[in-house]
DNA sequence: GATATAAATGCGAATGATTTGCATTAGCGG
DNA sequence: CCGCTAATGCAAATCATTCGCATTTATATC
């Protein structure tokens, strides 16, 4: 069987590709509100991953975000607020040709992220929100 | 009170610091067998990770990956096999100071891996492992 | 258009990783 | 030695995600 684009991953990708900010399986979930069951959500992210329509991360325990394949996010964990500030551009895409040629890996995407002290939190001092 | 870095959370780190690929907290578990209960090490990492000794990764929905702070960790997360290869040097550190002006957030450290295929994966084709 | 077929979905239960509540223990200040 | 607070163990709870299985759906075939 050759069609696999199926109206429920449409509606996930849709919901996924529109956001400004990467989300999770419960935010698409509630966009979604009783079109689809959470485990086919589950079940959608997981083939658009696959297929390489959308990209996740996950930071610490916490769940997956899903974003699309285009956006080169860079994510600012602020380890006093443990907010995620997301912005839609990567630092990246130097010295990955010598990468690739070291060790025979082909890299396709990237995920980075950076830790440290959010300007709110540096304003406000200590303590965590 | 003042005194914090306590036996368990001293072994913890100490399984962390000598392990040359970043652990989980099972692996932990394993090499203190019996010397500390899971929850425990579970509330030492945390802990550890807040006193930033040590930091941590995860990939899609398993585990989390604690390695030492010093280290700084390339991973290669093949998308054929889903082998994680672990590299210990960053390409990095450039391009740091200009973001950390334009969004006024003060970068401590950074987490990056790439993905893609990896050596064997492109010698064998297609099937997963 | 009815029918067979394989993939997709819904639902609920299961799993894996991590956290929490609470009773117990341990380490330092006095 | 006593009191106090923080750290630990244990078991149960929670959160995110997956799985099993019955049912539906979308094509391809007749």
């Amino acid at each position: 069987m050759l069609y696999k684009m199926t109206k429920i991953r449409r509606e996930v990708l849709k919901v996924v590709s529109l956001s400004e900010q990467p989300t999770t399986a419960e935010d698409i979930y509630a966009a979604l509100r009783g079109h689809a069951n959470l485990a086919s959500i589950y079940r959608a992210l997981n083939w658009l991953e696959d297929m390489e329509y959308i990209k996740s991360v996950s930071f610490g325990s916490g769940p997956r975000y899903f974003f699309s394949k285009e956006k080169h996010y860079l994510f600012l964990l602020c380890k006093v607020c443990g907010k995620i500030q997301v912005i839609a551009e990567c630092p990246l895409n130097t010295h990955v040709n010598d990468f690739e040629k070291r060790y025979g890996f082909t890299v396709s995407d990237h995920v980075l992220y950076f830790r440290g002290v959010c300007k709110e939190c540096k304003k406000r001092g200590k303590r965590r929100n």
